[in-house]
DNA sequence: GCCGTTTTCGGCCCGACTGTTTTCAGTCG
């Protein structure tokens, strides 16, 4: 391996995520050289589309890489001279005038490019200590642009980065904006409050939390919400926009926008910034001006439309965009063909088909979880406990065998008693795939289970070669119908195992195993890149929450929110699909005879 | 440096807030 590592020591980078790093960093040394803005965006945008392309940049020729959106001759070569070297010798260049420490100055809230250039130029400060101490002798005094204020910004800011700086993940982020969406829409005067942003987007972490709330007079809405308990610092506060922080280290925007600006606000601040760039793009093709209070006409001036967001969407000749697809891959280009996915929806779930119990590591018992999915209107619902193989869990065959009379009792009653026309229960497994890509049981112990999950708990570090190859042998089974959570992940704490997820997903295509999309909001397992990637080699796919107590199953709409930002539909998702079709399913894989479609 | 139902050249998204300024640059989203 050549080139950049991750975050993760030894784990192994896709090309095009080192390339896509790479640009981002000569962009930013772009600008911190004072050179073309415009040409620093373009390596921006280059960067997200090599790190987003299918396909793997080291396999592309030229004309393969000119494919890419935003990528040109002079890119194109610059991928090719990485492939062959592992260096570009642009990039080298400036590496060799600006230290990387002037870059990392510019992680600094309320430091840019532009300041941290001073820095370096003026005073030779290229890494956060000497800034720190450039600032208590007083040595910034003398420099144009900075004032007493900046300096205690930049002394705050690297306090920020030092503590939290983290991104939060889905389910707290919700929480809160839940939270402060119904205290602040209970002010008088708010016509409208909800969360815009990467929360609305469901995107696996969220860096801070955007409200948007539309009022005539936004005063009483902003003092509200800086009146908040947990609101440790009002960072800026304006007629129009407030920022705070919370007791946690989070900061939340508020903007505030006359009720008529609701829908081209809403699409503004939901983003992302990509997808933004591109609708205003279309909006200054189209002789026309778009901002958060509406779309005008560019050269009168005059409004246009403002309401909702299909009306916005549909004078830029567009279907309206689901939040979760605006990502600037593709959702644009596909609304113009009119090609968007009907995404699949949480109410689309008819059942989950990964769930604990306390006969393992479950907290609550098979009867509790068995009625609080009732009680969500599932057609049908599968336990899956762990097997033997996971020790600590005790599972022996009498227990499991003992449970599965227990669930075809309940089954019994379920069938008939259940919300809507019945609720049927699956008696499933989550067995371990050991080291060698073995699980728990044979074959023949295998066969009574309705359905049998499959996934790694341990060995997380085998090596590339022989972690794909264990899965694969996993995918190979014939008892097995779902691998899940794949990468293993644990979002913030253990990184995705380094396995080649395209010959694991290509061995799912080809017996049939369905990949998970874990709901769990700290797994979130597959994640939407790795979704997208998948669904091209025809897998299908199980969002399951991995339930282990009855509140888990909630969760589901995380797991959904992440299906959808792979682009799946209803038919890709396997727990979506009639009770009968999916035990079709589940029996031709025990045949050996497992077909796609 | 990319890109084109205006264009192979001349554009390139838009606005809020802050701080240091006397009209604006920098940063952020």
């Amino acid at each position: 391996m050549k080139g950049a590592l991750s975050a993760y020591s030894g784990i192994m980078v896709r090309s095009n995520d080192e390339v896509a790093a790479l640009f981002h960093e000569y962009a930013d040394l772009i600008s911190i050289t004072g050179g073309d803005a415009y040409k620093s965006r373009v390596y921006e945008k280059a960067a997200r589309s090599v790190g987003g392309y299918h396909a793997d940049v080291s396999t592309l020729d030229v004309k393969g890489l000119q494919e890419i959106p935003n990528v040109g001759k002079s890119i194109a070569e610059k991928i090719l001279e990485y492939a062959r070297s592992g260096s570009v010798s642009a990039v080298e260049e400036l590496r060799a005038k600006i230290p990387a420490g002037v870059r990392r100055l510019t992680a600094i809230p309320t430091l840019g490019p532009k300041k941290a250039c001073v820095l370096y130029e003026e005073l030779g400060i290229s890494s956060i200590e000497e800034l720190a101490d450039a600032i208590h002798e007083e040595r910034l005094r003398d420099l144009k642009g900075f004032g007493p204020k900046t300096e205690e910004n930049i002394l705050h800011g690297m306090e920020l980065l030092q503590s939290s700086g983290e991104r939060v993940l889905l389910d707290a982020a919700m929480d809160l904006a839940d939270d402060i969406v119904a205290e602040l829409s209970g002010v008088a005067g708010c016509r409208r409050c909800t969360y815009a942003g990467s929360l609305r987007r469901f995107r696996e972490t969220v860096g801070d939390i955007d409200v948007l709330a539309a009022a005539a007079r936004s005063a009483p809405v902003m003092r509200a919400f800086t009146e908040l308990p947990y609101v440790a610092e009002v960072i800026a506060h304006g007629e129009k926009k407030t920022s705070i922080r919370t007791t946690k280290g989070l900061s939340v925007d508020l903007r505030v926008v006359p009720p008529d600006s609701w829908g081209a606000a809403l699409q503004y601040f939901t983003g992302s910034k990509a997808h933004n760039i591109r609708t205003r793009e279309r909006a200054v093709h189209h002789k026309l001006k778009l901002s958060e209070y509406g779309l005008f006409d560019a050269e009168s001036g005059k409004k246009i439309v403002s309401k909702t967001e299909e009306d916005v969407y549909a004078r830029l000749g567009l279907p309206w965009i689901p939040p979760t697809l605006r990502e600037d891959r593709g959702e644009i280009e596909a609304g113009l063909n009119g090609e968007l996915p009907d995404l699949v929806q949480e109410q689309d779930i008819r059942g989950d088909l990964h769930t604990h119990t306390d006969l393992t590591d479950g907290l609550a018992p098979l009867e509790e979880m068995v009625a609080a999915a009732a009680e969500r209107g599932y057609a049908y619902y599968a336990i899956t406990d762990h097997g033997p193989d996971l020790y600590m869990q005790r599972m022996t065959d009498e227990r499991i065998l003992a449970q599965r009379e227990r669930v075809r009792e309940l089954d019994g009653k379920y069938a008939k008693h259940g919300k809507r026309s019945g609720m049927r229960l699956l008696h499933g497994v989550e067995l371990n795939i050991d080291p060698d890509g073995g699980v728990d049981w044979p074959e023949e112990f295998l066969a009574g289970f309705d359905l049998c999950v499959a996934s790694v708990h341990s060995h997380f570090n085998q090596g590339r070669e022989a972690l794909t190859r264990r899965i694969v042998r996993a995918c190979e089974n014939p008892h097995v119908d779902i691998i899940g959570h794949p990468t293993t992940r644990i979002i913030g704490k253990r990184p995705p195992i380094d396995a080649d997820l395209d010959a694991i997903f290509a061995a799912c295509a080809r017996t049939g195993t369905a990949l998970e999309i874990n709901a769990h909001p700290d797994r979130l397992d597959l994640r939407d890149e790795d979704i997208l990637r998948a669904k091209r080699h025809g897998v299908r796919f199980a969002v399951d929450s991995d339930a282990h107590a009855t509140l888990h199953l909630a969760n589901m709409r995380y797991g959904v929110g992440t299906a959808q930002r792979g682009w799946l539909t209803k038919n890709d998702v396997i727990n979506t699909w009639p009770e009968s079709r999916l035990r079709h399913l589940l029996r031709e894989g025990r045949t050996g005879h497992r077909s796609r479609g």
